[in-house]
DNA sequence: CTGTGTGCAAAGAATTTGCACCAAA
DNA sequence: TTTGGTGCAAATTCTTTGCACACAG
């Protein structure tokens, strides 16, 4: 099951299995993430500036090709928060799934977990054969302080 | 509440009360919408496609500002699908609200319903003093198809 | 009239890509 | 040695903005 591997062997193994190959570059990308407290999510920005503050000097378009990389084999899920670009996190086993609120008018956002969204995810995907990576539940609303603004 | 203005009288009505004014774009866009079947959704490039069809010339610039808007308003709910660009589609009231099934391989989305989701956002939103616009349960994962393919 | 909305073209921001060189397997 | 990966800079894509003019209230 794609979303257990942590260990820089298994994604080797994973990535080998596939025709790709580990690189150091992936393995300290993963470490980060893997160092990150449980909650937290990186940008591709910020994940640049990170492994820059360690002296890892990893260019921000690999970067990007890791962390899309990552999403698609399960082990990283790609946030769409209120801003406009994506924000990712390491793809924790099923019972850690974290769900947002998420203000229009503020662009507030508030994490939340919530044991039944998953079955019901797990349910609606069996029914089409798909394989959970990743589930979501995103509430858009108006937080108490957009209420009281006129725009 | 807002997320059952539909006739362009009440968006007018709507509109006043904030200090801002009803056009023909917006009204055009709003019928734009309203004659969207069930289901489907319009990117920005998209409703301008549609528009420019039915020799409704209205600019890009218009159209990014006027559904922006119309989502802070609650009349459209904005959706991230697989894609990277926003999809829009008229928020319906309750009961009618729908989520998406997606494939990181193949981009393919399945649209679905379910009752317990809207409940449990309902819920959710309550304790935070949160107005609800929309809500969405997001399940990414790997389609069947997908499963076959390498990368 | 007053100020909001529109269209245009230009600017911005996030992400992707072509290419020459580098390095896993 | 072969083929995939990286870094750089340029290119793309989506979206926003400044400004002059148009028009709703």
């Amino acid at each position: 099951m794609a979303q257990s591997i942590y260990t820089a062997e298994a994604l080797k193994a994973e990535l080998n299995s596939k025709g790709c190959r580990m690189t150091p570059q992936r393995e300290k990308i993963l470490k980060a993430f893997q160092e990150l407290p449980e909650g937290e999510h990186l940008s591709a920005e910020d994940l640049y500036h990170k492994l820059q503050a360690q002296n890892e000097n990893i260019s921000l378009s690999t970067i990007y090709r890791t962390v899309k990389m990552m999403a698609r084999m399960g082990i990283l899920r790609e946030l769409e928060l209120a801003e406009d670009h994506k924000h990712y996190e390491l793809n924790q086993p099923r019972p850690h799934h974290h769900h947002h609120l998420i203000c229009v008018k503020t662009n507030k956002v508030i994490e939340f977990k919530n044991d039944q969204v998953l079955s019901i995810s797990q349910k609606v995907a069996e029914k089409y054969g798909f394989q959970v990576l990743d589930c979501e539940l995103r509430i858009v609303g108006i937080s108490p302080e957009g209420q009281r603004s006129i725009f």
